[in-house]
DNA sequence: AACACGGGGGA
DNA sequence: TCCCCAGTGTT
């Protein structure tokens, strides 16, 4: 079977399906075609629409946006968000008038260097403004070529760019770059969507590896949300013969802060061991428990709820700020954090009577 | 509530 | 060089 050429495919599937009427299609100048692709970058098309033409008729050339005040600018900027695109925007106008006559650049490493433009950006301009031949990889391009060739990886990572990058040189046809260019963008923002991809209206449907292999929904690798670190503890339901808990009351700054909590130890130090040093209590351990696992922003923490009868409470002499008895119906009107409440909650059903 | 996003800037 | 952020829309 004949090779799919992938800028073929996708070329003649923009010529019916494709955006041609867009506001910055019309006049493709490279001052247009730059302002509407800071103003595409993380905001969708049909959100930069009316800004880009209130914009345009303020600013209807570079000169007239170089010599604009920062305030006016980003008042025009205002509702769009990000608003250090609009701040690059005036320094880059600025620049094109000291740096570059007032003309915009026209190669590529100029375009590069003003701020706020980067590779993927640099390259759009100058593809659909005058047809020059760069790749371009936004978000769009990324997803569809992840899916395409099933590239495995977070497309942030720098090794997985750069493949894609590669990936997205190779797919780069010689000719009609302008048309190539909105062709993946809109293939990207219409078809192969993040999530509910069209696969079935998809000009590369015939050769994307991810259809024929069923991982288009696994595709692109999400990046690894970090791991957070898994901390244990051991709390003590430690209950006297009236059925009265011992809470501690935590320091007033880090987890928990002010709370009344179970006393914790290490879970790997010996029960009875640490009950006879902290409090001279000789205990008898009830049960074991498999515990459970609650998660702060920040770390896990597993905790093994260990049950614990003492004998002899009233002999010991407990600060009273720090350590209370607290008997079983009067729990809920402490200041329990929720993994307390939740294990003096279930505790407190199979309470041992004296 | 988690995730995605292009470029800048800091580690 | 690599990582993380800002700030907002989408799912």
């Amino acid at each position: 079977m004949a090779q799919l050429i992938v800028s073929d495919q996708v070329l003649a599937w923009f010529k019916n399906h494709g955006r041609h009427d867009l506001p910055w299609q019309q006049e493709r100048t490279l001052y247009r075609v730059w302002l509407a692709e800071i103003m595409l970058q993380q905001t969708q098309v049909a959100t930069v629409i009316p800004y880009y033409q209130k914009f345009l008729k303020h600013f209807p050339d570079l000169s007239s946006l170089a010599l604009a005040s920062l305030d006016d600018v980003l008042t025009l900027w205002a509702g769009l968000g990000y608003y250090t695109r609009a701040r690059n925007l005036h320094k880059a106008a600025v620049v094109i008038q000291q740096q570059h006559g007032g003309c915009f650049p026209e190669n590529f490493d100029d375009v590069l260097a003003l701020p706020g433009i980067g590779r993927s950006t640099a390259g759009a301009i100058l593809a659909q403004a005058l047809g020059q031949r760069h790749a371009i990889l936004d978000g769009n391009v990324k997803r569809v070529l992840c899916r395409y060739f099933a590239i495995e990886g977070w497309p942030g990572k720098k090794a997985v760019e750069k493949q894609l990058w590669r990936e997205a040189e190779a797919c780069t046809p010689h000719e009609r770059l302008v048309d190539y260019t909105q062709a993946m963008m809109d293939l990207g923002a219409t078809i192969c969507k993040r999530s509910s991809p069209k696969c079935s209206a998809c000009p590369l449907q015939a050769g994307c590896e991810a259809y024929a292999t069923q991982r288009v929904a696994e595709l692109p690798t999400r990046k690894t949300k970090k791991v957070l670190p898994v901390k244990t503890t051991r709390m003590l339901i430690i209950t006297d013969e009236s059925g009265a808990v011992m809470l501690e009351k935590r320091p007033p700054t880090g987890i928990w802060g002010g709370l009344w909590s179970l006393p914790e130890i290490d879970p790997d130090e010996n029960i009875e061991n640490v009950c006879m040093q902290r409090w001279g209590y000789s205990v008898q351990v009830i049960e074991d428990n498999p515990g459970f696992r609650h998660t702060f922003s920040h770390y896990h923490l597993d905790i093994t709820p260990s049950r614990i009868i003492v004998g002899n409470s009233a002999n010991c002499v407990q600060d009273a700020d720090k350590v209370i008895w607290c008997a079983s119906g009067e729990t809920q009107s402490r200041a329990l954090s929720a993994p307390v409440a939740r294990i003096i909650d279930q505790y407190a059903q199979s309470s041992p009577k004296t």
